[in-house]
DNA sequence: ACAAAACAACATATATAATGTTATTTTAAT
DNA sequence: ATTAAAATAACATTATATATGTTGTTTTGT
């Protein structure tokens, strides 16, 4: 998906090659994704699917940067301690993050990310307490007055948010509902980080969701470039660090 | 679990005889077991888990009478109409129930069953309000104030809550969180219909959840001796006979 | 103190999933 | 219409995951 998305099209060979496996693996693998409604089949490859902007499918998203991913979940998962109470809002990178929380135990855990949910429901020494409203498929999670509701009668020692448009100090979103549940975690949180992906920096959206001073922190695997302004404005800023693809001892990290 | 059930207790080599394997194979499945809640470790042995009185785990529950299950579910699926807003509680009856409702599309469904919600996520056309909550593992489901608020601001065309026990004219839970969620739903519905498996009637527990007058209609297996006291006081009964056993040609039309 | 039971660690077997191979059918360009 | 590349189907092979068994050691209740 990656190469997809940076070059529009793929070559069927030539990924047969790049992965050193047979043309039928390329085809199987090709077929699965274009079931998934993530990419076109054509004759001797694959084009992206018309209507995947850019690249706005959470089920693209969680194809994407897997291992910078995991290195921005280990930093978050540093500001958790036993005993709280955490808040994690929709996405892959927060899904990613939920999936980990196990580690922390005993915790309590708010969240409206159905692949949190779906996770953690049967994990010992969690309190999970799913955010109900409408299930948004695209998102996969639940929005809605319901949700924006509940959210006013709850209390998180730290919320984990995440955006998919950062430009200047601000973070953006495209979907309305989203935003409004996004904003009302931030209200009801003592402490607020932002984890971002460095893709989405310098992009906006039709919402402004929040301002990046509103976070104690913002959790990046940017590189430096996008983030003078941020540093300027004087916001903590950690670092997870893009992974050099050639060292060998990385895959150990992924779960 | 079904010797289990039937004699209160299992010896390990009893066990290791009787399926022909390892007494380490059962050892583990048993700890599997316990650690699921569904039963208590002895010294050579198992017993039943104190607190599971009468097989009232879902998990237990959920293997037991799947034909009878399946007419009781056919008969209140003739209730519901496309369009509607159907509204459905926990319990593996009412998981069968929930994963057919994908027949009587478009629909709005409102539930805090997570087998439910699990399932219809991906459903075309229906609307899926999760109701949030304190994630409950031994009924699969959402509960607490969370819930019980949501639901004050709900209104439902039908609901279809199930019963753990049935003694005289009234309907019993042992626990008290599930119980106001019961109540809560019955308050949000216009049309209540009570599914109450054949095992179920003679049972009572702590809390009393509803009269069954309370019920536009009761939908059972129940043989017509359960009944007459039900009869005699006027309610509608639909009945979903249980299936003779003997007949090979049910399996069909279990899921 | 001592058998029986429980457990841990490793070995083996079984089931499942992924990949590869070969033969056949389909496809698009001539 | 012909034909060579691509796609597919069916089966073989390999890898991986899961379940079970074996052995030796520790724990437990009498």
């Amino acid at each position: 998906m990656d190469i997809l998305i940076a070059d529009r099209a793929v070559d069927l060979d030539d990924l047969a090659d790049r992965f050193a496996v047979s043309k039928m693996t390329i085809h199987r693998d090709l077929d699965d994704l274009e079931q998934a409604g993530l990419l076109r089949k054509m004759r001797g490859g694959a084009t992206i699917e018309t209507g995947t902007q850019f690249e706005s499918d959470f089920r693209i998203r969680e194809l994407q940067d897997g291992e910078a991913k995991a290195r921005m979940a280990a930093a978050a998962l540093d500001l958790i301690e036993p005993g709280m109470t955490v808040m994690i809002n929709d996405g892959s990178m927060a899904a990613l993050l939920g999936a980990q929380l196990t580690q922390k135990v005993p915790l309590t855990v708010i969240t409206n990310n159905a692949a949190i949910i779906e996770r953690l429901k049967d994990a010992s020494r969690i309190r999970l307490i799913a955010l109900g409203g409408l299930f948004n498929a695209k998102f996969n999670a639940f929005f809605g007055v319901l949700t924006e509701t509940v959210l006013s009668e709850l209390r998180a020692d730290i919320a984990f948010l995440s955006s998919p448009a950062i430009s200047g100090l601000g973070s953006f979103h495209m979907d309305e509902s989203v935003v409004r549940v996004k904003r009302a975690m931030i209200a009801a949180a003592d402490r607020r980080i932002l984890l971002v992906n460095h893709r989405r920096f310098g992009h906006s959206a039709l919402h402004r969701m929040a301002d990046l001073s509103d976070f104690e922190a913002i959790i990046t695997d940017a590189p430096p470039e996008s983030r003078t302004a941020i540093d300027r404005a004087g916001i903590a800023l950690t670092i997870a660090p893009p992974v050099r693809q050639q060292n060998p001892d990385i895959k150990e990290t992924t779960p």
